[in-house]
DNA sequence: TCAGCAGCTACTCCTCTCCT
DNA sequence: AGGAGAGGAGTAGCTGCTGA
């Protein structure tokens, strides 16, 4: 492994040079987690990188452990970590600017598997793959996380149902929180693409052990039936459900707000 | 005008691990 | 050994922009 080295523009070019760039060898290779990894995160004062997305609880809780600043890459679903969504609601960390949706393009090596759902080969011969999901997580301000998501829906009983499990309403696209509703509110994860911490407060995370932390009831008796059928979809005790036309409902994972203003 | 495609939004189910 | 828990460089459908 190695680590590149600029100190800057030597020859007042205003480009860095391959021979202003220090190619320098680490002993090991190159493990975040090791020593010296470790004393070079130390010099840094803002992290940019794509971190290994089966590691990124670890690597945001190093971060966060040597007090760095950091806009890195993601999936969308490390929202719903238990560990990451605690920084979210406590503005530790948000969503960065700039990718909100859809899939993102990432060059891989020659030898890389071209199996994923989607991917290129250019006019070079370099492959490329399409990952779905993908977010910047950050803890830079900036602009954009100030402004208010503009709401335009009324409530109704009928279009909002309430949980079953947790006294909230259910809302199942971010655009439609109604504008107007004073309680708890489940929305998307992708809420969290439009969040400004000055319009709505964060309650919790409707799933599993951190929906149990905020107060969501196991099944009710009379729906454990559905439960142990659900199950085989992955539901357990703290999700959020609801009943739609008489059945057991259960959404994906919801993040459960209040509107501030009102 | 319209096909193609990149972006927007919401959401699955299979595999691995852990526990009983 | 088998069931439950946990999470995934994921998946699908639709929209609206762009350029010919």
């Amino acid at each position: 492994a190695i680590y590149l080295e600029y100190e800057g523009d030597k020859n007042n070019n205003k480009v860095p040079d391959l021979e202003e760039i220090g190619i320098k060898y680490l002993k090991g290779d190159g493990d975040f987690r090791s020593d010296e990894c470790i004393e070079l995160l130390k010099q840094a004062d803002v992290v940019v990188t794509n971190p290994p997305f089966s590691l990124f609880r670890e690597y945001v809780a190093q971060l966060v452990k040597y007090e760095k600043k950091f806009l890195i890459i993601g999936n969308v679903n490390a929202i719903t970590y238990k560990e990451i969504f605690k920084l979210f609601k406590d503005n530790k960390l948000w969503l960065g600017a700039s990718i909100h949706s859809g899939d993102r393009e990432f060059g891989v090596p020659d030898d890389y598997p071209l199996k994923a759902a989607g991917y290129r080969i250019d006019n070079n011969g370099r492959k490329f793959i399409r990952v779905k999901g993908v977010r910047w997580y950050t803890n830079l301000d900036y602009k954009e996380r100030h402004e208010d998501l503009i709401l335009y829906k009324k409530y109704s009983p009928e279009e909002y149902p309430t949980y079953e499990n947790y006294d909230a309403i259910n809302v199942n696209k971010t655009k439609e929180i109604p504008m107007e509703f004073k309680g708890h509110m489940g929305v998307p994860i992708t809420f969290l693409d439009k969040y400004n911490p000055d319009q709505f407060e964060v309650i919790g995370l409707g799933i599993s052990n951190s929906g149990k932390e905020i107060g969501v009831k196991p099944y009710k008796e009379e729906h454990k039936l559905y439960r142990k059928n659900i199950q085989k979809r992955g539901a357990v005790d703290g999700d959020l459900y609801m009943i739609t036309n008489g059945e057991v409902n259960v959404p994906y994972a919801r993040i459960i707000i209040r509107n501030k203003r009102l």
